[in-house]
DNA sequence: CGCGAGCTTGAGGCGATTCAACTGTCGTGG
DNA sequence: CCACGACAGTTGAATCGCCTCAAGCTCGCG
């Protein structure tokens, strides 16, 4: 349950959101101020701590501001699988409502700053249909933001139903990679990813000492180095060939 | 390529359609009429051929009338991953447009019947901010449909990356039934399943081999009962317990 | 009749899991 | 200040689930 707090260096954290739609269809300068405007009112969650209260408020898009999460779904016998791993600038909660029971929670995995848009109303109001009206202005963005959501779960099927450890391994860290460079969060080689091999397992649906060994391998082979939390990608090239790693394509052209 | 045919038993194929809409949410008669009118214009397709024109034209519902289908991508070494199992009364190619390289093309599985809304113009129209004009009428019931999509890809999800084969293929089967039921075209205990092994083995991520092994495990526990393309479900309350099946909920309260 | 597509079966091997222990690094409190 | 526990990462050994390869089988169909 995340707590509601205020102000802070507000403006400075919405630039995750601003550059990740922008990159989706460029902003209009009244847009940009929009999105600032979500610093105003932020919340923040602790790792672990559940966020989207689960069938509760209908269509509230909420903004990841800082710090990283998850989708996620626990089977009865404490398996557990990650949809998607949300950096900041993602949106989560946006088409899990109509029905509630897709079952598909949300869960912080580093300490994370959240923007709640306004409620839009009734849920009837928040569909496709109704949104002429928009009230928050940001209907096609948020309609291309799900679009490249839906890309990146084919991906993980792919990874999950055809690839091997290595080449899922490998697949991940070009797909973060490009997603943090989108939001201005990694550099041509490398980034940051605050996530344990734990994480890593239960995305890629593989055991942690399997991780373990796979990314000794990655090593090994000087595709990739890393160090704490520091992700370097020495042979970005070759990672790709590996992975069979094709990067989404952001044409916004009409 | 789908080749155009004309006619036929028209009103009668487009049951599957309004049985899945209404079912997400209730149809007016008019709009019952309006999706009968969709028996005018059909394509026929040939097991193997490609729907869904690749990045062709913007943003066209098109709907299966009868047969089955797939979502699919191929990897460059030939092995191949399928998203999604289509069957009568669902869409292909809603939301893989913005970004046509989403690259995921549909393939027809049987010999299947098409019937494609009339294209609804420039792409931007087609797009939720834009649709209150709605020219065809059913953007609550396309809005929702995406939403149960949504659901089944995570579903798939869950069983690719933590269950085991035993666990898929019940999962599958489950899920199959479900659906068709939905649609009227299952009875209480079984259904038709025009797949081969070698299209189970690709969606459920497994080899041929160990598709039929699992199947014949199946049978020996006297779980389901399978002959040329029928499927028994001979204890589904287990089959559910095996596979932690949920069937998705479709609560169309406001 | 012969062919091909789909299904079935066996044997062997590899990839990934499980279990278990050990290491290193923190933050905390006696 | 150091002992302690908690947690993340690492390593080894044994096992198992699933894959690959290779045959043989059974249909339906030209």
């Amino acid at each position: 349950m995340p707590t509601r707090t205020s102000g802070a260096s507000a403006v400075a954290m919405t630039g995750a959101v601003s550059r990740r739609l922008n990159a989706l269809k460029p902003l209009s300068p009244a847009q940009v101020q929009r999105i600032e405007a979500l610093g105003e009112r932020l919340e923040a969650a602790a790792p672990g701590a559940m966020l989207q209260t689960e069938g509760g408020g209908p269509m509230r898009p909420t903004f990841i501001l800082s710090g990283w999460a998850c989708r996620q779904r626990l089977l009865p016998d404490g398996r557990r699988q990650i949809f998607s791993i949300l950096i900041p600038g993602d949106a989560v909660g946006f088409c899990a409502d109509p029905s509630p029971i897709s079952s598909a929670s949300a869960v912080a995995l580093t300490k994370v700053t959240l923007a709640t848009v306004e409620p839009l109303g009734s849920p009837a109001a928040a569909s496709p249909s109704n949104r002429a009206q928009d009230p928050w202005g940001f209907a096609d963005h948020m309609w291309l933001s799900a679009c490249l959501e839906e890309g990146l779960l084919l991906d993980h099927i792919v990874r999950l139903g055809r690839q091997t450890a290595y080449e899922r391994t490998a697949h991940l860290l070009l797909e973060l990679h490009w997603r943090l460079a989108l939001i201005g969060q990694a550099d041509q080689r490398g980034f940051t990813m605050p996530l344990t091999q734990e994480v890593l397992a239960d995305f890629l649906g593989l055991s942690i000492v399997h991780v373990n060994r796979t990314l000794q391998q990655l090593r090994r082979e000087r595709l990739i180095e890393m160090s704490g939390s520091k992700v370097v990608l020495l042979d970005a090239p070759q990672l790709t060939e590996i992975a069979d790693y094709q990067p989404p394509t952001l044409e916004h052209g009409a």
